[in-house]
DNA sequence: TTTTGACCAAATATGCATATTTGGTCAAAT
DNA sequence: ATTTGACCAAATATGCATATTTGGTCAAAA
């Protein structure tokens, strides 16, 4: 990871700040390295000294925010009475990546945000999240978390299309809120996957930080 | 509706099957109304003897793929046994756009095979969803199919999520099935949203009748 | 009366020269 | 040692003439 050459780490933040302001407005192509530097309020060779390429930069500032949200999931799942359980999970996952316009678009796929060419890295996404989903959901079964009845992989591909379904559809102009619409889907999914008598919650807090640290490691290693 | 001058009304199916088959597979602006002519076996001239423009045409077939679909949905709702539920529902409704290729892309909003300016009008079919689901799982609460405690609007908006998801997303290559996914959604959304003891499964299909029929006439009266 | 397919204007695609923008560099300034 | 911004090649955008395709028509054929 990180062709970065990080030497003043304030001034890296700083850009990334710019950086992160600039494209989630108007989107990757349309912003210039220029606008970035001068928006820093720094020369554009010292973005320069940071990467060695817009998409260096851009990757970088992607990390960032991916490492943002997954700490910001990790708290959840581990503070939440909810934490250890998929509903738990969800909940916090959708909240975090609500907060990121950045992880948003990625999510949606929106490739005014993105640029053209980066779309394709992410369609592994996709897979690599079912996959952690289907096996935890697996493993959360064994400890009595979910129902052990359900089929992990059905469920896992379920909860990424509700996910992909949320950020790609705008909110109907009425009384709803994202907030809302969060609880309620848990809601959803605590009474239908949640056993007669639930246990190995906090077995279910480990099980779901290893996927998501799982998660993490695979988006780092591209591929 | 219908700027169609229907006369020979086998004629004018043999070409919505040809226009269908190319547009499908090619996209509506890759399609050219002499290789649909050709495919049918008829001259380009005699298209124009049904329909005014390519757009008409492309109306018809629309409108003939939603009267299908919506009859199939229907006809599972009023005779399964889960017809009149919520879960019931959406599995007969899911099954029946998996049967049609332009039902199924007019959800996942395909510009590929839907054309550039075609998009536009089915923008509005998101809200017309919202508002239908709504209204019809605020009654279906009323007589006791669904539990009474739920946010009818957020639920609405959940269903055309995963749905959206459901044919935005591709099949992971395992053993998943698309209707095994749709039987265990299905399982979801009973196990989240019957009461206690349902009731009124009966009520329930008649609103759910109602409610389809009001999407229809929505659809019909473009705006 | 019904159907056809040659025909045409309009739209779309292609090729290409020119203009502008922009990612990235590096000698000079600090 | 660090930072800058003028500078440049490459990419992208623009304008335009030409070529091709295609939606739609209608006089003639069936």
């Amino acid at each position: 990871m990180s062709d970065t050459i990080d030497r003043n780490d304030e001034r890296a933040q700083r850009i990334l700040d710019a950086a992160e302001k600039l494209i989630t407005h108007y989107g990757y192509d349309k912003t210039t390295v220029g606008e970035i530097a001068q928006e820093a309020g720094v020369s554009k060779g010292a973005i320069y000294l940071h990467w060695n390429s817009k998409e260096a930069l851009f990757d970088a500032l992607l990390w960032r925010e991916v490492t943002r949200t997954m700490k910001s999931i990790l708290a959840y799942v581990e503070t939440d009475p909810d934490g250890g359980t998929v509903h738990g999970f969800l909940k916090g996952m959708l909240k975090a990546i609500s907060d990121s316009a950045l992880i948003t678009a990625t999510y949606a796929q929106d490739q005014r945000i993105l640029g053209k060419h980066l779309l394709r890295r992410d369609l592994s996404l996709l897979d690599h999240r079912f996959v952690v989903y289907r096996d935890a959901l697996t493993r959360l079964a064994q400890v009595g978390v979910v129902r052990p009845d359900i089929n992990p992989a059905a469920v896992a591909y379920i909860l990424n299309a509700v996910s992909y379904g949320f950020f790609n559809l705008p909110l109907p102009v009425s009384t709803l809120s994202t907030n809302l619409v969060i609880e309620v889907l848990g809601d959803i999914l605590e009474r239908a996957l949640t056993p007669e008598q639930i246990g190995g919650v906090d077995a279910g807090r480990r099980i779901l930080v290893e996927a998501i640290q799982d998660l993490v490691s695979r988006l780092s290693t591209r591929g």
